[in-house]
DNA sequence: TCATGTGAAGAGCTTCACAGCA
DNA sequence: TGCTGTGAAGCTCTTCACATGA
């Protein structure tokens, strides 16, 4: 695709932390923010936010910022998180639960229909309000509810098995967390979230700054 | 830093997934691989592997391709992961105990010396081998053992003050999974593993899939 | 006057095309 | 010959600088 009216992924990633810190700002009362609030605590220049923003419209007063309600209502909006977002979670690990509680208590915009896994020591437990129910009644659930996304946190033995249920039940987006790499498929969204991988990378900066660390005080 | 000599980050996000091909190609007895085998199932271009392993040396044959073992060795040496690395787990909730137990288990590279909570219900107890200590022994356990990198999942009201312990043990590594942005710090590195923020940017192309599945109905 | 909105320049990263070497 | 290693070209994204308009 063409870099075109497409909007850049990195705009994608940033704008439920906007959707954050305004969520913040509202609770504490206040009604117009700018740029530059927005860029405070959140790591990202003012100008970004501008440009971030104007792929969607011009949200702002020029003079004067931005209205905090308005704009949440418009992030809320694009995103998709202005009507009813429901997700399942497909692995019932320390990782599942993980995710599954912190959506139910912490995440207002997004719904958790249920829970899913192969364990009968789990299946038919809840965690909070959510049902785990066998990994066989996906196709059902999915079909009496409207899900937009899977989380699918199994381990990587099952990772392949769990991908075809969440597919052949007819979601589209999957948030993997399974150390695997997951076949490309049309009309498939999959993004990975490789935790370990990641650790691992990180351990590549913590090695540079160690280096360094023993560098300066071999110089001593 | 000016973009000369140093390795895109995009670089050392691919090396753990380098090393994990690797891994399983050494288990199937594979001796010599090649930028081509080492791109499928990974996702990434041959080209573009071989780009990310020129950056550090010449470590293949032409004509021939890559030695699996040396290959391996030469990853884990750039990485750090050829000495004993050790991590520390801040926050024994579901998501500390599945990191936990994901690399005592699956990660033989690397080393959880400790896991450390507040909690006097959690304190004292264990995970697999690793023990659970009041996060008010996280200096000295620091002091005792060269530790690479934290690994930070508490809630986001405790973030800061697990930031501050974490600093001030001396551990300038920080893999931080609570929806806080840290403060910006010299000398230290903060990874940002924002779990709902990264789900809600997923929704937004859920969205748009689910919008134009809809286009494509209405024009029947 | 002040903060938004935006073309243009620049930085970072990927892809291409092929030279180089066992 | 075949696969690595690499300059050059191209693409994506960020930063700059300023025009725009309440």
């Amino acid at each position: 695709m063409k870099y075109q009216n497409m909007t850049p992924q990195s705009t994608v990633r940033r704008l439920p932390l906007y959707l954050r810190k305004l969520d913040h700002l509202i609770e504490s009362g206040i009604q117009v923010t700018s740029s530059q609030e927005l860029s405070s605590r959140t790591g990202f220049t003012a100008e970004q936010i501008r440009k971030d923003l104007a792929y969607f419209g011009a949200f702002g007063t020029r003079g004067k910022g931005y209205n905090t309600k308005f704009l949440r209502e418009k992030i809320l909006k694009i995103i998709g998180l202005d009507e009813q977002t429901n997700i399942v979670v497909v692995g019932v690990g320390h990782l599942g639960i993980a995710i599954t509680r912190y959506n139910v208590t912490k995440n207002p915009y997004v719904n958790v229909a249920a829970a899913f896994d192969i364990d009968p020591a789990i299946v038919g437990k809840k965690i909070l309000d959510v049902e785990v129910l066998h990994i066989s009644r996906l196709k059902e659930t999915a079909k009496k509810q409207d899900i937009r996304a899977a989380v699918l946190t199994v381990p990587a033995e099952h990772a392949q098995a769990g991908f075809q249920s969440i597919v052949e039940s007819g979601i589209n987006v999957i948030y993997n967390f399974a150390p695997v790499k997951l076949p490309a498929m049309k009309g498939i969204y999959v993004h990975n979230a490789d935790l370990s991988a990641e650790l691992q990378s990180i351990i590549y900066y913590a090695t540079m700054l160690h280096k360094e660390k023993n560098k300066i005080l071999a110089k001593k």
